[in-house]
DNA sequence: TAAATGTTAATTGTTGACAAAACATAATTG
DNA sequence: CAATTATGTTTTGTCAACAATTAACATTTA
């Protein structure tokens, strides 16, 4: 059997890495659906490589939330409730909100003299998208004014947390999601955050970025109301 | 060879989760060093599994924080710089003020009832053991002190992630650590966090916990300026 | 029928062996 | 003598085989 065999891997780094990323594409494209068992062997044989590399990239992710291991039972694509949803917007809104006042803090030391410029940058071009109606490249655009300030805050250990709390969050079944409902809203808040972190203004940047999470959370909480419709209102699954 | 050969295991869950905690725990006590390099065959020999069940409980440890992992080339305890000691109170200091915050909401709510009784217990044994010389109990008792909160917060990812930087802020050499110099000073804003929790105050508990970890840092680094001397102000290493 | 038990198949856990890369060291060359 | 190239050793990467456990199913029993 040669069929159907993504053989990755031209000789990079080493096999089990690659696999892990596969593996968490896998998981993130929602090709691995949530709660669904990650059968060592069969993913073996998918990607060509040996069940203990397998084993190996798995073990490798069961500490980035995607995954949960049972002992003799095997592993499975983390199904994160809405109790998670909640947790998981606070711990992402406390880092968010310590990384822009970070960030503001460099602006104002001079250690961070590009980060305004591409933010403002971002933010012209999310006011273009606004009119246009084009919600990926808005996606797009959003996650990487987040990661700039993640990035301007000079917290490697934050940003990593906040990237696999951000992947974690996305395992939430899988709708729209972050397609955000209002836009205009949202482009105001980064204005917010933009013009805090521009003049160097920790507090002022913390409460813009807080606040741009938390009513992240409820506009995001509503959109699944919404969706699920007035009648279910029970827990999913 | 048989002799030095610890065989943990006595048949509970998989050998590979007891390799981890064994490995875990010599990180953590010290018996690896720092920047120490893990020979997978050497551990291997030492607690009397095979090559590939080590490599296993490695891979499970990279996304702690607690080891860096080089293709071809091994897994070395981390080495945490001064910067990193930075980053870490920050990230930990977002994360312990949200969680008290949540813990306040939960009192007023009524969700927790045994937290605040469990806070107040913990401080009164504190203020004893401020009068004697005991300052492991000390120690315990911080430790205690800051888990009943993370869990009282009800976010049971926000303390993992709390942990794992505690831990991690551990690597910093090796000294007195944490038997923190001024003990009153640190019951005092144990106190504020108490009160503020007791009355169910989101906005107070925050403030007071984001307090505490700042000065907390304070404290800490002013010892380690201490201990190095006036003379080797630079970085580390 | 439903629960409990026994049997078989599928899957995970663990190991030892071999291949490939990195490391240490000696020999070689300019 | 310094730098570089060979060479052997150590260590990591990968694999395939075997053991132990779980899951699925059939059978018995109440």
């Amino acid at each position: 059997m040669d069929t159907n065999v993504r053989n990755i891997g031209s000789r990079r780094a080493t096999l089990a890495v690659e696999v892990r990323s596969e593996i968490e594409r896998m998981i993130v494209d929602g090709e691995l659906a949530a709660g669904e068992k990650l059968n060592e062997l069969r993913i073996s044989e998918i990607l060509g490589v040996s069940r203990g590399t397998v084993r190996e990239a798995i073990r490798s992710l069961v500490d980035t939330g995607l995954i949960d291991l049972f002992a003799n039972r095997g592993a499975f694509v983390h199904e994160v409730t809405l109790q998670e949803v909640h947790n998981l917007y606070d711990v992402r809104g406390a880092i968010f909100a310590m990384g822009c006042a970070a960030a503001a803090r460099r602006v104002d030391e001079g250690i961070e003299t590009t980060l305004v410029e591409q933010l403002k940058d971002n933010l012209a071009q999310m006011r273009r998208t606004e009119s246009e109606v084009e919600p990926a490249l808005y996606y797009d655009l959003n996650i990487a004014f987040h990661d700039m300030l993640l990035e301007g805050a000079g917290n490697p250990k934050a940003k990593t947390i906040y990237d696999n709390l951000v992947r974690e969050m996305h395992l939430f079944r899988r709708r729209g999601l972050s397609i955000s409902s209002n836009i205009a809203r949202s482009i105001e808040e980064h204005e917010a955050i933009t013009a805090a972190v521009a003049r160097g203004d920790p507090d002022a940047a913390w409460q813009a970025a807080h606040t741009h999470i938390t009513t992240g959370m409820a506009r995001y909480l509503k959109m699944i109301e919404r969706a699920d419709g007035p009648s279910s209102s029970a827990l999913p699954r």
